[in-house]
DNA sequence: ATAATTTTTGCAACCGGTTGCAAAAAAAAC
DNA sequence: GTTTTTTTTGCAACCGGTTGCAAAAATTAT
C-alpha cells in the first residue's frame, strides 16, 4: 500500500542503499543524488518505516512510560509533560498502565517485545523491584518520583521526601500546633514512608509536641476523606500533614462534613501543589513539588542514557517550598 | 544480547520455522516439537520480537492514542480506561499529544512510521479534519467524543451533544428559571457548538424564557472562572449551563468570589460528572456522560475494524442523565 | 503390508530497511 | 594528462522474524 524504499529506488533509478542513505543523517550522499531521491520520495509520499529500520539500527525511539497512577489528577500533568517532552526529542511514549499489576514479569516482557529503548517509571507507589527488574535486563530506566538512596540501583528523579516531611513538621511547629499528625498514602509507597520518617525526625527535636500517624488506603480523595472521618471521630490532632494534595482535599471534605472548619478547628498542609489546590474553593496550603523540572530532568537523563547505557546511576532531587494558602493558621 | 529465534532453533536442534510456529497460534506443530522448542525457549528466556514479526504479518498491535486534552481531569480517567482496555486485548497504546498541533501532517506521518494498526482520536476539541486525514490514509480510526453526523466519515463514539444541550435546557426550564445562559468551551470545539444548538433549540419552545450564550477560551478551571467573572459584572442570568464540569467548577469559584451563592443566587449545571464533581466541597449538579461505555465501545469498534478495515463508519451514541446535586434550585 | 491421506517439518524467499566493503566516479595533487 | 586521494555508489549480507510450498513423517484406510 504505502511506498517502500524499493519503490523509491526504482522510481529514481538508483540503488536502495542510496535511498536509505538520503534518509539517514550523516550518511554519504552527493547533492545530486539526494535531489533525485527526494523528488521520487515526495512523488510517492514515502517516509521510512521506523520499525524495519530499528531491526538493524537497534533503536526504536520508543520509550516505555510506565505508571500506576491514574487517579491522582497531578498525573495528567505528568503525562502531558512527558509526552510533549519526549515528542520534542523525537521519542515516542508507549504507555503502560500497571494499575493492578503486582508482578514486573509481564510488563517487562512486553517492553522487551516492543524493543523499547528505555523505560520511565513514573510512580511513587510502585515498589522499587519494578524498576530494578527493568534495569537487570539492561534496559535504561529512570524512576521518576522514586525513592532516594545514596547509592541507587537505578536513576531516580524527584524530591527528597524525607526533607519534605521535615519541612511540613517545621511548618506546623512554627505555627504553634502542639498536637500534630501525619496522614500518609498507601503504607507500602516509599514516598509515604519517607515523608513520615522526615516528619517524625523533625518532631523528635520538639518533645513538647505530641504526634501520631496513620495511612489512607490510596492517594485519592475518597481514601483521604474516609481516613479523616475516622480520625475526627476519635481524638483528632490540631493539624495534619497529608502526604498528598488529593488526600488533603479529601480530608478537608471530611472536616467540613463534621461541621468543623479549616484552619480554625483543624489545620491541614498537603504536598504537591497541584493546580486545583489553588482553586478558590479549595485553597490548600501545601508543599510545592517542582513537577516540570522533575520531568524535564527525567527526560534529559533518559536521553543521556540512550547514548551511554552504562552510565552510573544517580539521584536527582529537587527542592520543595511551602505555598501558603488558607488551611493552616498564620505564623505568630 | 537477548535470545533470538535462531538461537532457540539451534539449541533445540530444529528449524527456525518450527520455532516460529510454536509461537504463532493456529500454526501446525506437533506436541513433541512444541515441547522441545518451549524447553529451549525457556532456557534462553526467549520471547518473540513483535516488531520484527510485524514486518511480515503487517500487524504491530500498536494503536495510536491521540489527544489534545491534557488539562481536563476527566481525561486521566479516559487514559486509564483506554490503556487498560487496550492492554487487555493485547494492544499497545502509543500516546500522541496534539496539544499545540494544528496540522495533522506530522502526527499522521509519525503514526505511519510506526505502522500503527489504528488510531483512536480522543478529543472533543480537535477539528474533524484530523481524524479524516487519518482515515484518508486507510488507517482505521475511531473518533471518541467526536461529533455525530448522520453519515459520518469516520467512526464516532460519544454522546449526542445536541440532546445533552436540550436536556440541560429542560432541566433549567423545569426548575423555573426565567433567564438562562450557556457558557461554552472553546468556540471551535464541535461539542461546544452542538451543546449550544440543543440548548437553544429546546428553549425556542419557551419564548417566555430569555437566554444568551458565551464561550470560555478553554475547557479549564481558569477559563471558566474568568468568563463567569466577566458575566457576573454585567447582567448575569439566573442559571448557567456550563458545557463542562471543570468549566463549571471555575464558574462556581467566580460566583463565590463575587460574594454570591449557588444555587441561591446563581444556578449552575455542568456536563461530564467527573469524579470531583461529587466531592462534597464542589457538589455540582451535572449531566452524566457515560465514559466507561464510551471508551469500551470505542475499543470494541477499533478491534472490530482491525479485522474488517472497510467497515462502514458508524456513530455510537450513549444516553446521558442528570445527576442532581447542590448547584441548581430544586424542582418545584 | 501397502497405498492413500493427513499432518508435520524444513527450505528458501520475503517483510522494509541498514551497512561493511570494494568498485566507480569525482576531486585534488603532481 | 596522469596519478593519487577522497567521495560516492552499488552489491550483498544481515536485522528477527513469517509463510508458501514441497518433501518427509505419521496416520488411516484397504
Amino acid at each position: 500500500m504505502t511506498a517502500t524504499l524499493k519503490d523509491v529506488a526504482t522510481r529514481a533509478g538508483v540503488s536502495t542503499s542510496a535511498v536509505s542513505r538520503t534518509f539517514t543523517d550523516g550518511a554519504s550522499v552527493s547533492l545530486k543524488m539526494r535531489r533525485k531521491v527526494e523528488k521520487a520520495a515526495a512523488e510517492l509520499g514515502y517516509s521510512p518505516n521506523f520499525l524495519a529500520r530499528s531491526l538493524t539500527t537497534r533503536r526504536t525511539k520508543l520509550i516505555g512510560l510506565v505508571s500506576n497512577n491514574f487517579h491522582n489528577p497531578i498525573f495528567l500533568q505528568v503525562f502531558d509533560l512527558f509526552t510533549r517532552g519526549l515528542q520534542d526529542r523525537g521519542l515516542r511514549p508507549l504507555l503502560v498502565n500497571l494499575s493492578d499489576e503486582v508482578d514486573p514479569e509481564n510488563s517487562l516482557r512486553m517492553l522487551q517485545q516492543y524493543s523499547v529503548d528505555g523505560a520511565i517509571v513514573a510512580s511513587s507507589t510502585l515498589p522499587p523491584v519494578f524498576s530494578k527488574a527493568f534495569r537487570d535486563q539492561k534496559l535504561p530506566v529512570v524512576h521518576t518520583f522514586g525513592r532516594y538512596t545514596s547509592s541507587p540501583d537505578v536513576h531516580v528523579v524527584g524530591i527528597d521526601n524525607v526533607e519534605a516531611g521535615r519541612m511540613a513538621a517545621r511548618e506546623l511547629v512554627q505555627r504553634g500546633y502542639k498536637k500534630v499528625a501525619y496522614l500518609g498514602g498507601p503504607q507500602l509507597a516509599t514516598s509515604a514512608q519517607d515523608r513520615l520518617e522526615g516528619f517524625e525526625n523533625e518532631l523528635s527535636r520538639h518533645p513538647e509536641i505530641t504526634h501520631s500517624h496513620s495511612y489512607a488506603s490510596a492517594y485519592s480523595f475518597e481514601a483521604g476523606r474516609a481516613e479523616m472521618l475516622r480520625l475526627l471521630k476519635e481524638n483528632p490532632a490540631e493539624a495534619y500533614f497529608c502526604a498528598d494534595d488529593v488526600l488533603s482535599i479529601g480530608a478537608l471534605s471530611a472536616v467540613k462534613d463534621m461541621g468543623l472548619r479549616a484552619p480554625e478547628d483543624i489545620g491541614i498542609i498537603g504536598l504537591n501543589d497541584m493546580e486545583m489546590s489553588g482553586w478558590e474553593n479549595i485553597n490548600l496550603t501545601t508543599i510545592h513539588q517542582p513537577i516540570r523540572q522533575i520531568i524535564s530532568s527525567s527526560i534529559e537523563l533518559m536521553v543521556a542514557m540512550l547514548d551511554e547505557p552504562d552510565r552510573y546511576p544517580e539521584a536527582r532531587l529537587f527542592p520543595c517550598r511551602v505555598v501558603e494558602r488558607g488551611t493552616l493558621r498564620p505564623r505568630p
